[in-house]
DNA sequence: CGTCACGATAACGTATACGTTATCGTACGC
DNA sequence: GCGTACGATAACGTATACGTTATCGTGACG
């Protein structure tokens, strides 16, 4: 009977974000919501639960939480549903150290690319809007422009795989990133950094710009590790 | 009707490597006939007809087939099955600069956590294996060391994420490594350049194993892409 | 009052059912 | 003879059904 199962309490999801496949739906938002912490780690739920309220049934359901948990965002455990893991300082220095590989690699690729001025001009762009950004105090747009540099670099390298490893990594950094954005002191190191690997880049740098990168990388592990141990902040 | 659908010509397969679940045992069967090259690049099969080859629903069958996709194992095309995807010289090129990048880091961190000489045996033994195999000319035996070796190597970085993802790059190349294993010039080098990298991190020269596993990948990339060029293997 | 046995319950893993839709063969028109 | 329209077919995506088994509440016993 009971007609289209609505609770009400849940809109639907954007209706679908690419691919218009239910299983694809599913794994959208429910990464957003563990992004976003609307769904913070140690947040449980039943597959039937989440079927529910996802309006549709088990099977996409298991399937989008199978890759959740194969990119380290979910654990499953039979009898007790999904929960959202929590990243440890551990995980922290892991994700960071795959981070640093994976990025000084792609900034040397980059330079191998010889991109031309119109290929630097994002990140460049990036970089200004962090400095602005900076000077106006958003911490936020801070945040999203560093994104969109790293993201844009990683484009540059030219390799698929490590433009997915690396997105990976910066999922499960994501929310220990956002958390600890306001705890530390004012990252105005950063565009300097992010300049140094440009100008290594244009001047077909290689050595020079995996260096860069490497040290800047190793600046932002270094500290916010820091604060992760100062502020005992072993569970975001 | 039908008794138990036994196709008689495809014998179980090990009942359960692991987990017991038919999902693990799809996903190891077929990732292992893929490597082995039981299912040659280009093959293609229905989810159906892999169901009843495995003896089981297409549920875990389908199961298994996302995480073979997601590994870039295997394609799924809708309605024309899953084909398991060949490898390109450019594929090898992104994936040799994947694992160039994550070795060289493990060599490093492995230094970082000063393992004892029990723990760098295992190193010891597979570049002894190596020289031996070589020696009697068994380039099958020298490829096994030699894997032992790699991953012995990851494994004393300690980073779970690196490990995973430098396996997963493993097994993508796997089949080129074993088609060109026999083509290239006696790997005479690589005995030597192992060494080298066990010297660094028994002397705790951080730099001096990254650099030296570096260099090791980066020979090996230069030999195995030669290959594929100049026979232009262009899917394996 | 604490411990243990047991049975109801329900969550999951897998199997099966079903509707949708792409594919391919066939027949028709040109 | 060739190109195109159409309909049968079947493969997949999703929903539903079902058996197994872990979990948890209840009650008996020490």
């Amino acid at each position: 009977m009971k007609a289209p199962p609505r609770t009400a309490a849940q809109a639907d999801p954007p209706p679908d974000s690419a691919g218009g496949s239910l299983v694809e739906a599913a794994y959208q938002t429910m990464r957003r919501r563990i992004l976003d912490n609307v769904w913070p780690p140690g947040y449980r739920a039943l597959e039937q639960a989440l079927a529910l309220e996802l309006g549709m049934s088990r099977t996409p359901v298991r399937e989008a939480l199978i890759r959740l948990a194969r990119e380290g965002l979910v654990e499953v455990i039979p009898r007790h549903g999904m929960s959202v893991l929590p990243v440890s300082a551990d995980d922290m220095r892991d994700i960071y150290e795959m981070l640093t590989a994976l990025e000084a690699m792609a900034a040397e690729l980059a330079v191998r690319r010889r991109p031309s001025e119109a290929q630097l001009k994002p990140l460049l762009d990036a970089s200004r809007d962090m400095g602005r950004a900076l000077k106006a105090n958003d911490l936020d747009a801070w945040a999203a422009a560093d994104e969109r540099f790293h993201q844009h670099l990683i484009t540059l390298s030219g390799n698929r795989l490590l433009i997915e490893a690396v997105q990976n990594c910066w999922d499960r950094a994501h929310r220990a990133r956002m958390v600890t954005l306001r705890m530390r002191p004012k990252p105005t190191h950063s565009t300097r950094e992010h300049m140094d690997v440009v100008d290594k880049i244009r001047s077909g740098d290689a050595r020079g710009a995996f260096d860069a990168h490497r040290a800047h990388r190793e600046r932002g592990s270094r500290e916010l590790l820091a604060i992760l141990e100062q502020y005992r902040l072993n569970n975001l």
